[in-house]
DNA sequence: CGTTTTTTGTACTACCCATTATGAAAATCG
DNA sequence: CGATTTTCATAATGGGTAGTACAAAAAACG
């Protein structure tokens, strides 16, 4: 998992895996049936424990704008938490080269997105679109920038001005 | 170019392009040199011609924030212009996997973002920084957005939104 | 028209990839 | 202890990559 994360799908080859586990060849097709079947196994892994918690910042009871920030800052607090690996490990990947990957990686992405329509239709049904759109590009822009550099100060910033723009379009 | 914008560096094969210009191997590399020299040149053609115009919208007689917002929406409108070759391609080749060409395209985006900020600083020193970081981050989201199927709309209202988060952090 | 130079096509090299066939070692079981 | 089964390491297979060697055809030139 932290090889895919820190390198992208693409950029890891079965060699480096075996040679990571100790392992050889026969063996990881014995555990895993192929590389795909390895990264299937590490993404829901990675969307189980290792993703953002959307359940607990997008909370009924709160302002929607202010969970809505509160999901951008913390996407930048983990985007920018292991610099050897930074950004989305499913956003990196719904732009990889294999096909089959990167449609495993989109499905993930698209039910977190759901998640944040759903969450945002609830109280502000005609803002739910736009927000999400919103808020799914200013991840994907965070992720980008996590990877190419950015650290936490500077993720920061940029997920709090998005916020703010959150909730001038939200007025409670 | 349109190759490579469409499918992006690592995706396009020395194969593809020749068969695509109905030469042979050879005359690829006796015109280009390299993959990597054909790139250079894609890219200085994209950064002179198919690229944002960023001298024509940052307008050091308009308001600051009514250019970057100007500048995100013209973005939009780029990336959406073509659904075959969506997005940024200097953007998108900020992260393909051969390093070199990784390199020629973050030198052309960072020479962009520089552009951004110092126009930015000219007016509004102490936020330079942190607009350039938003919209740059914006821009990347929007990019890979545009890529992953967002259409005209979908990338215009987001940039809208992103430039009312601009105009709050920049009273006239 | 003949020679030389340039262009071009075929075929190849060397390498890396995911994946698997084969045979040896090890462990389990009777 | 011996037979069987499972595990594992080496080495290969087929396919894709960027980049080239070489020879034939075409063009330029005298």
């Amino acid at each position: 998992m932290d090889l895919f994360h820190a390198r992208g799908y693409d950029a890891v080859s079965v060699t480096d895996v075996t040679e990571a586990l100790g392992i050889n060849p026969p063996s990881f097709y014995a555990a895993f049936g192929s590389k795909l079947g390895l990264y299937a196994r590490v993404l829901k892994r990675y969307a189980d424990a290792g993703a953002i918690p959307f359940a607990d910042i997008l909370r009924p009871n709160r302002p929607v704008a202010e969970c809505l920030a509160t999901l951008l800052e913390e996407a930048a607090r983990r985007y920018a938490a292991d610099p050897a690996a930074a950004g989305c490990m499913v956003v990196e990947s719904t732009r990889c080269g294999d096909a089959d990957a990167r449609g495993a990686a989109r499905a993930y992405n698209l039910a977190a997105e759901a998640a944040i329509r759903d969450y945002v239709a609830a109280r502000h049904p005609d803002e739910a679109e736009r927000l999400t759109d919103f808020v799914a590009t200013t991840m994907f822009g965070l992720s980008a920038k996590a990877r190419g550099g950015h650290g936490l100060d500077k993720l920061l910033a940029t997920a709090r001005l998005a916020g703010s723009a959150i909730a001038s379009a939200l007025p409670e």
